[in-house]
DNA sequence: ATATTAAATGTATATTTTACATTTATTTAT
DNA sequence: ATAAATAAATGTAAAATATACATTTAATAT
């Protein structure tokens, strides 16, 4: 019927891309791939695929996630839709970038083997294909946004993690230091965090706590948007 | 040659769909047209169009803001790609949404008439063909919070305006009333406010000043993202 | 001169943010 | 058993920001 209608315009490739974060304890980390086709082959890339007809494109993020790392129900948004003419030079190709965190402990090793994957720390990233750069760039600047004011942190993290490690992962996404001690009041005001008598021994003598984070109030405060930096 | 590499690839029709933000001092406002084709013709529906070979996203976009409004250099912003598989019965149609703001009074009244384009109230819109009513409803969430950092509600504003219709303006974004003199000390100590020597004096015997906003200062702000609400 | 109307303005209190140094728990070495 | 070493845990005062709330002022119309 109305799909007659439709016939005589243009129509596109797309592709979907994915930034997908990690934290390793030290820096904010990236991962990305050998490029497997032409143009550029063999040029560090992110992790992208071409959209099926059949399939959303957030299904198709999700597809692409999972043949990387083997990873399903990640915590995974929409980032921005880059429809330049020249951005791929080997067709008119739209792209609509995603953005995802994972337990960078999490994915399968073979997996990221089998696709020349790599983690990468965001402050020394190899020059990327296309305008993947600008990708990686505009999902930090949503990443440090976004985590101002969800709790989404605790997704980048193990299960069971140290108040310190939880500071270093903001400081690494915020690049910047902040007060131990309000920092560790703010989180804990927040409610969100449960200590576990278990301790982590590895870095310190005392120890330090393990928390993990209260699911029910987590997913509260994730529809309010408190504001957490 | 890499163009080859792409060949076997689905190919999807993409449109652009532009929610186009108003505002006439009472409440905000969104710009609707009667959609002009197959399927749900004669339904209201946000402006779109689709996009050409040859043209980037977001140039389509703004050629399609124009072409109902006839307005260039307009706040414009993309919003979100909506992909869902049966999202438009007429076809596999990815769209692409972006919001504008307008000043309501700029815009051609003939280019309006010629499209069957028609201001509505956002707390009384019309049914809306495929998801435009899900667009509407995220672009509303992205201009308060937008608004909240940006300020960009100027956009909206005729260039000399006074200090009660500011107020209004957010009010009607937030839908929330605000405490004038709380409202007007935090907006006026941001200092991207200019008071006028004139006076609007149709809604009252004293009159209220006229301000425009500093430019200059405005784009600082922009940058820097400063809070706003 | 008076009444009318909406604009302009100030202050006290509560809350949040920031800056900053000492004590505590545990392990290791003597 | 005691002391030394290490990083974790903790508190408080000052500054900045946000909130709540009522009176005075400028201009016009009578």
């Amino acid at each position: 019927m109305g799909r007659i209608e439709y016939k005589n315009y243009d129509r596109f490739l797309l592709a979907v891309d994915c930034i997908i974060f990690g934290f390793d304890g030290t820096g904010l980390k990236a991962l990305l791939v050998k490029r497997g086709l032409e143009p550029e082959i063999g040029k560090w890339s992110l992790m992208g695929g071409f959209a099926e007809k059949d399939e959303s494109v957030d299904s198709a993020a999700q597809r692409i996630l999972y043949r990387l790392t083997g990873l399903e129900k990640i915590y995974m948004e929409q980032l921005h839709c880059f429809g330049d003419v020249g951005r791929d030079p080997g067709g008119r190709v739209v792209s609509i970038a995603y953005f995802a965190l994972i337990k960078i402990d999490e994915s399968s090793t073979e997996l990221l083997n089998s696709h020349n994957a790599k983690w990468f720390d965001l402050k020394k990233l190899p020059s990327l294909v296309f305008d993947h750069k600008a990708m990686v760039k505009l999902a930090k600047e949503r990443l440090q946004q976004k985590v101002s004011n969800h709790p989404i942190g605790f997704e980048l993290l193990p299960n069971k993690f140290t108040l310190q490690q939880l500071q270093g992962l903001y400081e690494a996404i915020f690049e910047t230091a902040f007060d131990k001690r309000n920092f560790t009041r703010k989180i804990l005001s927040l409610g969100i965090l449960q200590r576990l008598d278990e301790k982590e021994k590895e870095s310190s003598k005392k120890g330090a706590f393990y928390y993990i984070f209260d699911k029910k109030k987590y997913k509260q405060l994730e529809s309010e948007g408190i504001k957490l930096i």
